[in-house]
RNA sequence: GCGUCGGUGGCGGAGUGGUCAAUCGCACCUGACUGUAAAUCAGGCGCCCUAUGGGCUACGGAGGUUCAAAUCCUCCCCGGCGCA
């Protein structure tokens, strides 16, 4: 992997680049589309590639789960294995150790609101997920059976998916966990960098496939600083950003940790995809991103508009013979109508899915790509400024 | 015509003297979703109000019994089934 850096953003920390990879280039910054199990929910690969995404994430415990990473491997990796012949990153299963850890059966997220209890005061029923010194040991949302991940493991699974970026297994603590706790959660992420690191060189010898590091630290700024410090020390290909934030420090806490973070090395926000926040966090420094929000929303009814989104099940929508949003290029737009995927909702036809997934996906994709254009010509400020005024207006 | 079972909120269908504006499912309305446990989840769903409370109208229709009726009785209307 090569990042070479095209233009920073003078007075900001915005920059326009690519990454190279065996499996092609990415301009950056750039929206990395997630396909967790393998498929871009209710996506095809031709799909895939019509609407420029430029690169797929797979996730390491659900892929390990089914079909196994040997089956992954045998197909040629996980591009091949999926007929995408483009870009691909696999996470580290670290996400899940939040997910089917402490948010299990709660309304915890990863982007906090600033009003959550602590953990302790957190009831929760079942956990899913464990975390030890060791690592993560799990029980299969699937059927229950026990399952152990460690930094070796998730290295050893990843190499056999075969992507071309992947990331260190990391703990992606909760925004209701304590400075105490994020302090010694980010101790064992760091411990298990190392461990990612040695286990990585002895199965990639020739380093085809780059290793990005995650910073965590929480909400703390000390914590978030330290945490770079000590990744950037570190020889990984970029870096992932990874935790918890409030919303609205996004971008003052991502540029914590980009003001330390090599300039020469990609960073990669984890798991953030509102449009505000991608606005933030390009200003921030930061080249790339993934989120579930664009298929998520789309298969619940959710759709983007410049407006803000819409719920295109509501009743409104019924007799609303205009595209999803005015102006749109995507497939979706140009051939369908409101009405017609209020119907296909309402009707729980399955192409309901597709079709919003679809443009959801553009209007990311596509909003991402305009901030990269808008950085190589200088006009970031204009274009952030105007959108957002459009995007959260209200009315 | 006789017998019998039944008529409950938009629909299906509970309840069978008080704690019933009425379980539940569907439909409908609204909201949530940020490294996918998610084609998921949550809330609302008779009318009105000076709304973590109060009032009104309701369980085919009309009467009646009772402190109290969707629930019991009488008659009527409507439907299913059986026999003529």
């Amino acid at each position: 992997m090569k990042f070479d850096i095209t233009k920073k953003l003078t007075g900001a920390n915005a920059r326009a680049g690519t990454i190279a990879t065996p499996h092609g280039e990415i301009q950056t910054p750039a929206f990395v589309v997630v396909g967790t199990k393998g498929t871009v929910k209710a996506i095809t690969a031709e799909q895939i590639r019509n609407l420029k995404i430029q690169v797929v994430l797979g996730n390491t415990y659900h892929l390990y789960l089914e079909p196994g990473e040997d089956i992954v491997s045998r197909a040629g990796g996980i591009g091949s294995f999926m007929d995408w012949g483009g870009p691909t990153m696999t996470d580290s299963g670290g996400f899940q150790a939040f997910s089917l850890g402490v948010a299990f059966g709660s309304s915890v997220s990863k982007v906090a609101t600033g009003e959550e209890l602590l953990e302790d005061e957190i009831i929760t029923s079942e956990r899913l997920a464990k975390v030890t010194e060791d690592g993560v040991e799990f029980k299969s949302h699937k059927d229950g059976s026990k399952h152990l991940f460690t930094p070796e493991r998730s290295m050893e699974i990843q190499w056999k998916l075969g992507a071309d970026i992947i990331f260190a297994f990391d703990e992606c603590t909760s925004p209701t966990a304590s400075y105490e706790y994020q302090q010694e959660a980010l101790a064992r992420t760091e411990r298990w960098a190392s461990r990612c690191l040695d286990r990585h060189n002895q199965l990639d010898t020739e380093h085809v496939q780059a290793l990005f590091g995650v910073v965590q630290g929480g909400r703390f700024q000390d914590l978030r600083e330290a945490a770079a410090r000590t990744m950037a020390t570190l020889p990984f290909d970029g870096y992932g950003i990874g935790g918890s934030f409030t919303k609205a420090d996004i971008g003052t806490a991502v540029g914590w940790v980009n003001a330390i973070l090599p300039q020469d090395k990609p960073r990669h926000l984890l798991g953030i995809g509102e449009p505000g926040d991608l606005f933030s966090a390009v200003e921030a420094g930061c080249d790339l991103f993934d989120c579930i929000a664009p298929t998520r929303l789309g298969r619940h009814g959710t759709l983007y508009t410049k407006n803000g989104t819409i719920n295109i099940t509501g009743a409104q929508y019924k007799q609303d013979f205009s595209p999803m949003d005015d102006g749109c290029t995507c497939y979706t737009c140009t051939h369908h109508t409101r009405a017609y995927l209020c119907h296909l909702f309402r009707a729980e036809e399955m192409l309901a899915a597709t079709l919003a997934s679809i443009h959801n996906l553009h209007f990311i994709v596509r909003l991402v790509e305009r901030m990269r254009e808008a950085i190589i010509d200088g006009t970031f400020a204009h274009f952030k400024e105007s959108f957002l005024k459009n995007y959260y207006a209200v009315y």
